[in-house]
DNA sequence: ATACTAGTTGAGCGTTCGTTGAAATACAAC
DNA sequence: GTTGTATTTCAACGAACGCTCAACTAGTAT
């Protein structure tokens, strides 16, 4: 918050792209109240001003930033669900294939040399827990990929009841979100043993935890419905 | 964060509180940092200065407002845990009655006629996902408590590998504090089928989710451990 | 009544906030 | 070169920020 930054190097992107690139890192570190324009153009090497040229305000640079990376995540997860569909061309996939196909696309991008994304699931992790905007921004950028899964998941626990699987889906959201905000915690719960940012061991469980989850919810038969 | 709410009635509770409740409100539905003094103290219905006075710094004020719950919260949920030993003399706890004894006493203060707590969890799901506070925090507030569950827990799944544990108690501190913060997302993608306050409806599935989550993950034998 | 402390008030310190407008530059097409 | 448009610079606006200080009131004890 007081200290800048290693600023960008103002020939080697576009000071668009500049903007929002310095715009996502402070925003995921400190959010979107706690930086100010100056701090965010500071950091991208140029004027005030044209934060509010290149975007009309501070709150349509973030909904930019937002914006940015949204669409190809989309599309990542969705070809992911239909290439584990296409695997399965006479049965259905299971629930574990089709939680994997959700959350591995995130892991590629964590995994691969993109920083940048690190910052965007940072960002994510806040507006997802915040009761102001969280319901909405959520909803109205991944609800229609979500229904997607959703209905996969309809075919692969047929007969499951409607609230167990979108309150399936609600503890989902959370586990995904806090795991890769990498905010520390578990480093400092652990004394060491894990850490926030080893994605390859997020990998190798998350999926696993989350769809016994789901089957311990929605495939439950002949019981009470509290 | 434009409009005044109803303000606090001047004589129902001591300035000292009403300062806390304020803060502890808007802190919860805007972030630390979109809110300002003047606000806190506007909704307080007290002057300005008087926040410096019995708090020394916004800041403090934060902390006192975490500190006001966090004792109390750790008490009931410690004593929720010993209960659940109590009934069990000779034999162990099963994994579910001790996620239920992490979590159903956070229910039973949102079921309650308490409103304020509502804020406080919803605080909470911001910090938890916070990466500049969040693994801080969390871990000053909560790591005696969570270790004393995770030795509960080690015992339910003896052999069970640590690494394993700790990730488990990540996805179920993400579920539980999104679930908690009742953002609205799931009426959203929902279309009105499951309701964020609907409180019951959590109690009756998150112990199920997490406990088949954790056994999935910390009971498997003779696998590869990528 | 006096003295002491806890609590409250109102004015205002210096700084930063989001945002804007006019002037300057860059770079293309003619 | 001239025109035109896209981008950048510089200075500044009013408002709000966190915070402080000296004066004032309320209550209690001597």
């Amino acid at each position: 918050m007081e200290n800048d930054e290693a600023l960008a190097d103002k020939n080697s992107h576009p000071t668009r792209e500049r903007i929002l690139d310095a715009a996502e890192a402070l925003f995921a570190r400190d959010g979107f109240a706690a930086v100010s324009v100056r701090q965010i153009m500071r950091k991208a090497d140029a004027d005030v001003s044209l934060a509010y040229y290149h975007f009309k305000s501070k709150r349509d640079l973030f909904n930019a930033v937002m914006l940015r990376r949204v669409d190809h995540l989309n599309r990542i997860r969705l070809e992911a669900l239909e290439q584990v569909e296409k695997r399965h061309p006479d049965d259905l996939p299971t629930v574990e294939e089709i939680i994997d196909a959700f959350t591995s696309p995130l892991f590629d991008l964590l995994s691969s040399e993109h920083e940048e994304w690190r910052h965007y699931f940072a960002l994510i992790a806040q507006i997802n827990n915040s009761t102001e905007w969280g319901g909405e921004l959520m909803s109205r950028y991944f609800d229609p990929l979500v229904q997607r899964f959703l209905e996969a998941l309809r075919r692969a626990m047929p007969g499951c009841d409607e609230a167990d699987l979108y309150w399936s889906y609600e503890f989902l959201s959370g586990a995904l979100t806090l795991a890769f905000a990498e905010t520390g915690r578990i480093d400092n719960l652990s004394g060491g043993v894990c850490k926030s940012s080893d994605m390859p061991a997020i990998t190798a469980r998350m999926p696993r935890f989350i769809a016994a989850g789901f089957r311990a919810l929605c495939e439950r038969k002949n019981e009470a419905q509290d």
